[in-house]
DNA sequence: TGTAACAGTTAACAATTGTAACTATATTTG
DNA sequence: CAAATATAGTTACAATTGTTAACTGTTACA
């Protein structure tokens, strides 16, 4: 069936998933040209969601990605007029995250465009294999995290 | 079954494969730690297969990248040792890639590693999840390459 | 021969990411 | 309560990547 590993190149997952992001910005960004930003729209849709109960580190858990990160999105998005940080009263380290009315305009432009982009990219896959899919990706995602918080083994 | 689009948010296909691979990367090369390059490993392997006989364009078209891309990817295989550019006889303006006997001694580490690499984030997912992944993922590929193609609809 | 196409390079700039060091505030603990 | 520690967020730096345009040298072809 397979053939061994001297003779076969394995195309590393990561590559792979390489592609599929940069080309899916892409498709996304296309979808989207009418608003004045150019990415970060997913951060914005959880933040619409929280209603205000959402801070930079809640943010970061949510997206995977480290605090810093978060700053330069948050940054971006409200030099843009989308985001405000408003200081949390209990805890003066934190902030919690509102969105703008010109966010709140957007909103479902971007849910659109997320679904058009993700109807696209799953173009020709069954609804089951969309799902195995998804599924497929999330345990991934809990493999790689797993593997993230240990020492090397 | 699924909740509506106005309740759910869908996060974008795109997002996961960009967490997926920044993670992919890191434990790539924590396997390969002891090489003395931190990436552009899976290139090395299409060089050593194609036995000189490889072109900077046929690279970028089997890594889906552009060819300046492929520019700083044998610049910097080749500063480190790894790889070298002989000109084409027939069609001076080619070059044939080759990889030089430092590269050859750490081929079969970079593909365990990758083959490590994929075990661990493909691990708790059965043959058939793994082959339905690839065959999923080589799909969206397709949809989006062909997206690019196109002019906006 | 002249013109267009192709392979590869260079340069410039914006975007992205990772890391470490830093400020300010809150919590813990002796 | 004071000192040590932890947490939330920020800043700064370095490396990488994406994108585009302009450029050299070579080949194809009308």
């Amino acid at each position: 069936m397979a053939k061994t590993a001297e003779e076969t190149i394995i195309e590393p997952v990561g590559h792979i998933a390489s592609n599929i992001h940069r080309m899916f910005l892409t498709v996304l960004n296309k979808y989207l040209a009418d608003v004045d930003i150019n990415r970060f729209y997913y951060p914005i849709l959880f933040i619409e969601s929280s209603k205000g109960n959402l801070t930079q580190q809640e943010l970061a858990g949510k997206l995977g990605c480290d605090k810093v990160q978060v700053v330069r999105i948050i940054d971006y998005l409200s030099e843009n007029g989308y985001v405000t940080r408003v200081k949390n009263t209990r805890d003066r380290r934190k902030y919690g995250l509102e969105i703008t009315e010109k966010a709140k305009n957007i909103v479902p432009d971007i849910k659109k465009a997320i679904q058009k982009a993700n109807a696209l990219v799953l173009n020709n896959l069954s609804e089951k294999k969309i799902a195995d899919l998804y599924s497929t990706l999330k345990i991934m995602e809990q493999n790689l995290s797993s593997f993230k918080n240990q020492t090397m083994p």
